[in-house]
DNA sequence: CGTCCGTTTGAGGATCATCAATGTCCGTGG
DNA sequence: CCACGGACATTGATGATCCTCAAACGGACG
């Protein structure tokens, strides 16, 4: 049931590492480690490094902010409970990413392990005193959730689709480009669940599964055990991605 | 044609102001200004006010960065287009937020005004080097920032709904919640045309059409002119908001 | 008064959600 | 070694919702 944790993809030599895209024009576009070497050892000085095994609460949503998080290892994913008991999940986090950024004190997403996970815990004075004093680390920092906010609104433009097979397209396309360079030659892994998937695709658990199969039958991608995924036919898939 | 632009919500004495939300807690939770005095005033120093008609684009999506924008007064959209030409609406802007905060030197949406608008501008290097200089202020950005995270991620919640009345519903709730306090006594103003609006909540313009209509003969809201709205049974309204 | 643009309304077709049942994987225990 | 059980995943049938195409309506303006 445990699986595997998500191929590292970060060295995690000397402290947190940031994974994002810098708001000015550098080299390449691909995400990348946004912290220096002396940044990471300085955020690791008052950070504590925690492993949670799957399926573990970091925090709930409404929950007072206490810490904030950097992902080292693993897949997490952010979700919310709406009034009718439905999930909603707003986004997946991988190693690199910072979660736990509050509104007024507050939570506002629930953040669940998918894989065994370790985490940089920093708590958030501490990182808000850092923050205002180091405004270089806090500059990646910037970077870091406005690269968060792009991929959001990525997400509302998948969601907004209305073929489920379309969705299910663009998300693998999304989590393609974002997989470490050295995963199993073009096998893109699925840690999360048949069920999580529809809840950040919104769709229901069963439409998901329609998608795989439509994707299966139609000879574009090819599903492994329900947690890898190939494309087969790149131009039919590339067509389906961008057929919005 | 050319609609009123929206109440001006912020006093423009000294310089840009930046509505949101803080991270850590506050006395209460309502979006507020961010800057203080002092930090508008040296923003003001190194901006230009620019005053722009309605439908007037911005910036274009791919563009190269130079200048990051605070609206002042005025509605505006953020949106993209998508390859086959139909657009999607990320995010309408109000006085007091930010955009044009890039990705690798390239702005990511379209920026047009939607009324009248008068827009802080501010040279990407100047903002940088002040946002290094000023720590105090750059937390203010960072905040800023997480809360239009926040924001995006309420619009992915809106647009997962299935039924175009509830997502109407929850747009003007949105709307509601954001306006300047002394609106027009309950009336809700609907700056932006009803393309505008089927292009963020993802429904076809003959859609939220209908979603008004259905709104209007279930006696929930009226609209009035097409461009203002007002709840007249809030049990229902608020039911149909949280009934997701 | 007529045109133009934006909006509203109608009919038919496509897609997904829901309910229900079947199938698959994997660990457990006999 | 094999049978069993539970969680997860797939498949099928029906109904609800929206999208598309199409036409009628309305106000603004020359």
């Amino acid at each position: 049931m445990t699986r595997q944790a998500h191929a590292g993809t970060v060295l995690e030599d000397s402290g947190p590492s940031i994974r994002g895209i810098e708001i000015e024009k550098r080299t390449d576009g691909s995400a990348k480690g946004l912290l220096s070497e002396p940044q990471r050892q300085r955020l690791a000085a008052v950070a504590s490094v925690v492993s949670l095994p799957a399926r573990t609460i970091v925090y709930r949503a409404e929950a007072e902010l206490s810490w904030i998080f950097i992902s080292s290892v693993g897949v997490l994913k952010a979700y919310r409970e709406m009034p009718s008991g439905k999930r909603r999940v707003a986004s997946f986090l991988f190693p690199g990413d910072v979660f736990g950024l509050a509104e007024n004190g507050h939570y506002i997403n629930t953040v669940q392990t998918i894989t065994n996970a370790t985490l940089y815990r920093i708590p958030n004075e501490a990182l808000a005193a850092m923050l205002r004093r180091d405004a270089d680390l806090q500059f990646q920092f910037l970077a870091k959730v406005t690269h968060e906010l792009r991929q959001g609104q990525r997400h509302a433009i998948v969601i907004a689709r209305r073929d489920a097979a379309g969705r299910l397209a663009m998300f693998l396309s999304m989590l393609e480009k974002h997989a470490p360079a050295g995963s199993h030659a073009g096998w893109i892994q699925l840690p999360m669940s048949r069920t999580d998937l529809a809840e950040y695709l919104c769709l229901s658990l069963e439409s998901v599964s329609r998608a795989t199969s439509a994707l299966t039958r139609r000879g574009i991608v090819a599903f492994q055990g329900g947690h890898a995924a190939k494309v087969i036919d790149r131009v039919s898939f590339e067509k389906l991605v961008n057929a919005l």
